[in-house]
DNA sequence: TTATATAAACTACAATGTAGAATATATTAA
DNA sequence: TTAATATATTCTACATTGTAGTTTATATAA
Protein backbone atom coordinates (compact mmCIF):
# COMPACT_ATOMS: atom_id res chain seq x y z
CA UNK A 1 0.00 0.00 0.00
CA UNK A 2 2.18 2.78 -1.20
CA UNK A 3 1.71 4.76 -4.07
CA UNK A 4 -1.84 5.92 -3.56
CA UNK A 5 -2.12 8.15 -5.77
CA UNK A 6 -5.84 8.63 -6.46
CA UNK A 7 -7.22 8.85 -9.85
CA UNK A 8 -9.45 11.53 -11.07
CA UNK A 9 -12.76 11.24 -12.34
CA UNK A 10 -14.11 12.37 -15.59
CA UNK A 11 -15.70 15.42 -14.53
CA UNK A 12 -12.46 16.15 -12.70
CA UNK A 13 -10.60 15.40 -16.03
CA UNK A 14 -13.07 17.72 -17.67
CA UNK A 15 -12.83 20.87 -15.37
CA UNK A 16 -9.10 20.79 -15.67
CA UNK A 17 -8.66 20.61 -19.41
CA UNK A 18 -11.68 23.63 -19.53
CA UNK A 19 -9.25 25.66 -17.29
CA UNK A 20 -6.06 25.35 -19.31
CA UNK A 21 -7.86 25.50 -22.58
CA UNK A 22 -9.39 28.90 -21.22
CA UNK A 23 -5.67 30.08 -19.78
CA UNK A 24 -6.16 33.28 -17.72
CA UNK A 25 -9.91 33.57 -18.10
CA UNK A 26 -11.13 30.29 -16.24
CA UNK A 27 -13.94 31.16 -13.99
CA UNK A 28 -17.34 30.05 -13.46
CA UNK A 29 -19.23 31.46 -16.28
CA UNK A 30 -16.43 30.24 -18.91
CA UNK A 31 -16.04 27.01 -18.07
CA UNK A 32 -19.25 26.23 -18.29
CA UNK A 33 -19.44 27.68 -21.53
CA UNK A 34 -16.62 26.24 -22.63
CA UNK A 35 -17.94 22.50 -21.62
CA UNK A 36 -21.66 23.49 -23.37
CA UNK A 37 -19.55 24.60 -26.46
CA UNK A 38 -17.00 21.83 -26.43
CA UNK A 39 -18.53 18.37 -25.52
CA UNK A 40 -22.45 19.46 -25.30
CA UNK A 41 -22.58 18.82 -21.54
CA UNK A 42 -24.56 21.39 -19.77
CA UNK A 43 -24.09 21.27 -16.04
CA UNK A 44 -25.47 23.50 -13.57
CA UNK A 45 -23.10 26.26 -11.99
CA UNK A 46 -23.68 24.45 -8.48
CA UNK A 47 -21.96 21.58 -9.96
CA UNK A 48 -19.46 23.22 -11.25
CA UNK A 49 -18.28 25.08 -8.19
CA UNK A 50 -18.65 22.17 -5.80
CA UNK A 51 -16.08 19.89 -7.98
CA UNK A 52 -13.92 22.89 -8.21
CA UNK A 53 -13.64 23.55 -4.34
CA UNK A 54 -12.99 19.65 -4.45
CA UNK A 55 -9.81 19.70 -6.84
CA UNK A 56 -8.47 23.17 -4.75
CA UNK A 57 -8.69 21.09 -1.44
CA UNK A 58 -6.54 18.49 -3.40
CA UNK A 59 -4.40 21.03 -4.77
CA UNK A 60 -4.76 20.32 -8.65
CA UNK A 61 -5.97 23.93 -8.53
CA UNK A 62 -5.33 27.32 -7.58
CA UNK A 63 -7.31 29.95 -7.70
CA UNK A 64 -7.82 33.78 -7.30
CA UNK A 65 -10.33 36.72 -6.96
CA UNK A 66 -10.50 39.30 -9.91
CA UNK A 67 -12.18 42.31 -9.55
CA UNK A 68 -16.02 42.71 -10.13
CA UNK A 69 -16.44 42.92 -14.42
CA UNK A 70 -16.84 46.79 -15.62
CA UNK A 71 -19.23 46.01 -18.06
CA UNK A 72 -22.07 45.69 -15.74
CA UNK A 73 -21.30 45.19 -12.23
CA UNK A 74 -22.20 42.26 -9.98
CA UNK A 75 -19.72 40.09 -8.15
CA UNK A 76 -15.86 39.64 -8.38
CA UNK A 77 -14.55 36.64 -10.20
CA UNK A 78 -13.02 33.61 -9.08
CA UNK A 79 -9.92 32.61 -11.45
CA UNK A 80 -8.73 29.81 -11.47
CA UNK A 81 -5.44 27.71 -12.82
CA UNK A 82 -3.83 23.96 -12.82
CA UNK A 83 -1.24 23.64 -10.37
CA UNK A 84 1.76 21.49 -11.08
CA UNK A 85 0.43 18.52 -9.51
CA UNK A 86 -2.95 18.89 -11.27
CA UNK A 87 -1.37 18.90 -14.66
CA UNK A 88 0.44 15.51 -13.38
CA UNK A 89 -2.83 13.97 -12.36
CA UNK A 90 -4.15 14.72 -15.57
CA UNK A 91 -1.10 13.32 -17.33
CA UNK A 92 -1.47 9.71 -15.56
CA UNK A 93 -5.11 9.60 -16.30
CA UNK A 94 -4.45 10.00 -19.82
CA UNK A 95 -1.79 7.40 -20.07
CA UNK A 96 -3.69 5.06 -18.48
CA UNK A 97 -6.74 5.73 -20.91
CA UNK A 98 -4.35 5.22 -23.63
CA UNK A 99 -2.93 2.17 -22.06
CA UNK A 100 -6.28 0.26 -21.92
CA UNK A 101 -7.06 1.80 -25.53
CA UNK A 102 -4.08 0.48 -26.94
CA UNK A 103 -5.04 -2.78 -28.12
CA UNK A 104 -8.71 -2.83 -28.60
CA UNK A 105 -10.69 -1.83 -31.63
CA UNK A 106 -14.28 -0.93 -31.97
CA UNK A 107 -17.06 -2.22 -34.91
CA UNK A 108 -17.13 0.32 -37.65
CA UNK A 109 -13.92 1.98 -36.12
CA UNK A 110 -10.37 1.64 -37.62
CA UNK A 111 -7.73 0.95 -35.13
CA UNK A 112 -4.81 4.13 -35.90
CA UNK A 113 -4.38 6.64 -38.70
CA UNK B 1 -34.49 17.76 -21.56
CA UNK B 2 -33.96 15.09 -24.56
CA UNK B 3 -30.41 13.17 -24.53
CA UNK B 4 -30.20 12.27 -21.67
CA UNK B 5 -27.00 10.20 -22.51
CA UNK B 6 -25.11 9.69 -19.00
CA UNK B 7 -21.45 9.51 -19.62
CA UNK B 8 -19.10 6.33 -18.26
CA UNK B 9 -17.27 6.56 -15.30
CA UNK B 10 -13.61 6.30 -15.52
CA UNK B 11 -13.45 3.02 -13.55
CA UNK B 12 -16.23 1.99 -15.79
CA UNK B 13 -14.32 2.42 -18.95
CA UNK B 14 -11.84 0.75 -17.56
CA UNK B 15 -13.58 -2.88 -17.18
CA UNK B 16 -15.17 -2.36 -20.36
CA UNK B 17 -11.89 -1.75 -22.26
CA UNK B 18 -10.73 -4.13 -20.19
CA UNK B 19 -13.11 -6.73 -21.35
CA UNK B 20 -13.05 -5.60 -25.21
CA UNK B 21 -9.01 -6.64 -24.71
CA UNK B 22 -9.37 -10.19 -22.82
CA UNK B 23 -12.37 -11.07 -25.80
CA UNK B 24 -13.76 -14.48 -24.71
CA UNK B 25 -11.88 -14.71 -21.90
CA UNK B 26 -13.21 -11.87 -19.86
CA UNK B 27 -14.44 -12.65 -15.83
CA UNK B 28 -13.84 -11.53 -12.74
CA UNK B 29 -10.32 -12.78 -11.94
CA UNK B 30 -8.77 -12.12 -15.95
CA UNK B 31 -10.10 -8.64 -15.70
CA UNK B 32 -9.06 -7.89 -12.42
CA UNK B 33 -5.57 -9.56 -13.28
CA UNK B 34 -5.19 -7.23 -16.55
CA UNK B 35 -5.92 -4.08 -15.02
CA UNK B 36 -3.04 -4.67 -12.22
CA UNK B 37 -0.98 -5.60 -15.21
CA UNK B 38 -1.71 -2.82 -17.77
CA UNK B 39 -2.36 0.20 -15.61
CA UNK B 40 -0.88 -1.13 -11.92
CA UNK B 41 -4.75 -0.65 -10.71
CA UNK B 42 -4.82 -3.00 -7.40
CA UNK B 43 -8.61 -3.37 -7.28
CA UNK B 44 -10.85 -6.01 -4.59
CA UNK B 45 -12.76 -8.27 -7.18
CA UNK B 46 -15.66 -6.85 -4.90
CA UNK B 47 -15.27 -3.49 -6.25
CA UNK B 48 -15.04 -4.89 -9.77
CA UNK B 49 -18.54 -7.09 -9.79
CA UNK B 50 -20.05 -4.11 -8.33
CA UNK B 51 -19.54 -2.22 -11.04
CA UNK B 52 -19.92 -4.95 -13.27
CA UNK B 53 -23.48 -5.65 -11.98
CA UNK B 54 -24.13 -1.80 -12.45
CA UNK B 55 -23.45 -1.97 -15.91
CA UNK B 56 -25.44 -4.91 -17.16
CA UNK B 57 -27.85 -3.33 -15.52
CA UNK B 58 -27.00 -0.37 -17.72
CA UNK B 59 -27.27 -2.79 -20.91
CA UNK B 60 -23.34 -2.23 -21.48
CA UNK B 61 -22.27 -5.28 -20.96
CA UNK B 62 -23.75 -8.94 -20.91
CA UNK B 63 -23.04 -11.87 -18.86
CA UNK B 64 -23.25 -15.57 -19.43
CA UNK B 65 -21.96 -18.16 -17.09
CA UNK B 66 -19.51 -20.69 -18.13
CA UNK B 67 -18.41 -24.34 -16.33
CA UNK B 68 -16.43 -24.60 -13.55
CA UNK B 69 -12.83 -24.42 -14.33
CA UNK B 70 -11.62 -28.42 -15.33
CA UNK B 71 -8.08 -27.30 -13.92
CA UNK B 72 -8.63 -27.78 -9.92
CA UNK B 73 -12.19 -27.30 -9.18
CA UNK B 74 -14.07 -23.71 -7.86
CA UNK B 75 -16.78 -22.67 -9.16
CA UNK B 76 -18.66 -21.71 -12.46
CA UNK B 77 -16.75 -18.36 -14.20
CA UNK B 78 -19.05 -15.63 -15.48
CA UNK B 79 -18.07 -14.31 -18.79
CA UNK B 80 -18.72 -10.88 -19.73
CA UNK B 81 -18.98 -9.19 -22.96
CA UNK B 82 -19.50 -5.77 -24.45
CA UNK B 83 -22.72 -5.24 -25.66
CA UNK B 84 -23.52 -2.07 -28.94
CA UNK B 85 -24.39 0.22 -27.13
CA UNK B 86 -21.40 -0.44 -24.73
CA UNK B 87 -19.43 0.35 -27.26
CA UNK B 88 -21.44 3.39 -28.25
CA UNK B 89 -21.05 4.86 -24.76
CA UNK B 90 -17.29 3.75 -25.00
CA UNK B 91 -16.71 5.89 -28.05
CA UNK B 92 -18.54 8.94 -27.23
CA UNK B 93 -16.55 9.40 -23.56
CA UNK B 94 -13.40 8.65 -25.66
CA UNK B 95 -14.44 11.42 -28.35
CA UNK B 96 -15.38 13.64 -25.56
CA UNK B 97 -12.19 13.62 -23.87
CA UNK B 98 -10.06 13.52 -27.22
CA UNK B 99 -12.41 16.99 -27.77
CA UNK B 100 -10.88 18.23 -24.53
CA UNK B 101 -8.05 17.49 -25.02
CA UNK B 102 -7.44 18.93 -28.42
CA UNK B 103 -6.24 22.22 -27.67
CA UNK B 104 -4.34 21.44 -24.34
CA UNK B 105 -0.68 21.07 -24.05
CA UNK B 106 1.08 20.12 -20.75
CA UNK B 107 4.17 21.44 -19.09
CA UNK B 108 6.93 19.46 -20.92
CA UNK B 109 4.59 18.14 -23.85
CA UNK B 110 4.99 17.88 -27.22
CA UNK B 111 1.56 18.69 -28.51
CA UNK B 112 1.28 15.63 -30.81
CA UNK B 113 3.29 13.03 -32.89
C1' DT C 1 -32.89 52.81 -2.65
C1' DT C 2 -34.59 49.65 -5.57
C1' DA C 3 -34.25 46.93 -9.67
C1' DT C 4 -31.18 44.16 -12.20
C1' DA C 5 -27.00 41.79 -13.75
C1' DT C 6 -23.19 38.91 -12.61
C1' DA C 7 -21.04 35.59 -10.05
C1' DA C 8 -19.93 32.68 -6.14
C1' DA C 9 -21.25 29.83 -1.84
C1' DC C 10 -24.19 26.59 0.40
C1' DT C 11 -27.14 22.45 0.94
C1' DA C 12 -28.70 18.15 -0.34
C1' DC C 13 -28.93 14.04 -2.79
C1' DA C 14 -27.73 10.56 -6.63
C1' DA C 15 -24.30 7.88 -8.96
C1' DT C 16 -19.96 5.79 -9.02
C1' DG C 17 -15.80 3.82 -6.76
C1' DT C 18 -14.06 0.61 -3.45
C1' DA C 19 -13.30 -2.74 0.30
C1' DG C 20 -14.04 -6.84 2.89
C1' DA C 21 -16.69 -10.63 4.51
C1' DA C 22 -19.74 -14.24 3.30
C1' DT C 23 -21.17 -17.81 0.31
C1' DA C 24 -21.11 -21.34 -3.41
C1' DT C 25 -19.04 -25.13 -5.72
C1' DA C 26 -15.70 -27.96 -7.56
C1' DT C 27 -11.34 -31.13 -6.73
C1' DT C 28 -8.04 -33.59 -3.94
C1' DA C 29 -6.27 -35.79 0.05
C1' DA C 30 -6.96 -38.32 4.32
C1' DT D 1 -17.16 -39.80 2.65
C1' DT D 2 -15.75 -35.82 4.49
C1' DA D 3 -12.48 -32.35 5.59
C1' DA D 4 -9.22 -29.27 3.37
C1' DT D 5 -8.40 -26.32 -0.27
C1' DA D 6 -8.83 -23.75 -4.59
C1' DT D 7 -11.57 -20.88 -7.52
C1' DA D 8 -14.97 -17.72 -8.15
C1' DT D 9 -19.09 -14.96 -7.27
C1' DT D 10 -22.49 -12.45 -4.20
C1' DC D 11 -23.66 -9.43 -0.46
C1' DT D 12 -23.24 -5.40 2.55
C1' DA D 13 -21.53 -1.10 3.69
C1' DC D 14 -19.30 3.13 3.17
C1' DA D 15 -16.35 6.86 0.71
C1' DT D 16 -15.84 9.76 -3.18
C1' DT D 17 -17.46 12.11 -7.12
C1' DG D 18 -21.21 14.00 -9.94
C1' DT D 19 -25.05 17.15 -10.12
C1' DA D 20 -28.97 20.26 -9.18
C1' DG D 21 -31.17 24.04 -7.06
C1' DT D 22 -31.39 27.73 -3.90
C1' DT D 23 -29.38 31.41 -1.53
C1' DT D 24 -26.22 35.08 -0.85
C1' DA D 25 -22.94 38.75 -2.23
C1' DT D 26 -21.82 42.72 -4.81
C1' DA D 27 -21.57 45.77 -8.44
C1' DT D 28 -24.15 49.18 -11.79
C1' DA D 29 -28.10 51.67 -13.64
C1' DA D 30 -32.72 53.49 -13.27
Amino acid sequence: MSSKEKYLGEFEQFLLLSILSLGDDAYGTTIRQLLADKIERDVTIGALYTTLERLEKKGFVESKMGEATRERGGRAKKYFKVSASGEQALKRSKQALNTMWQDVTLRGEHSCE
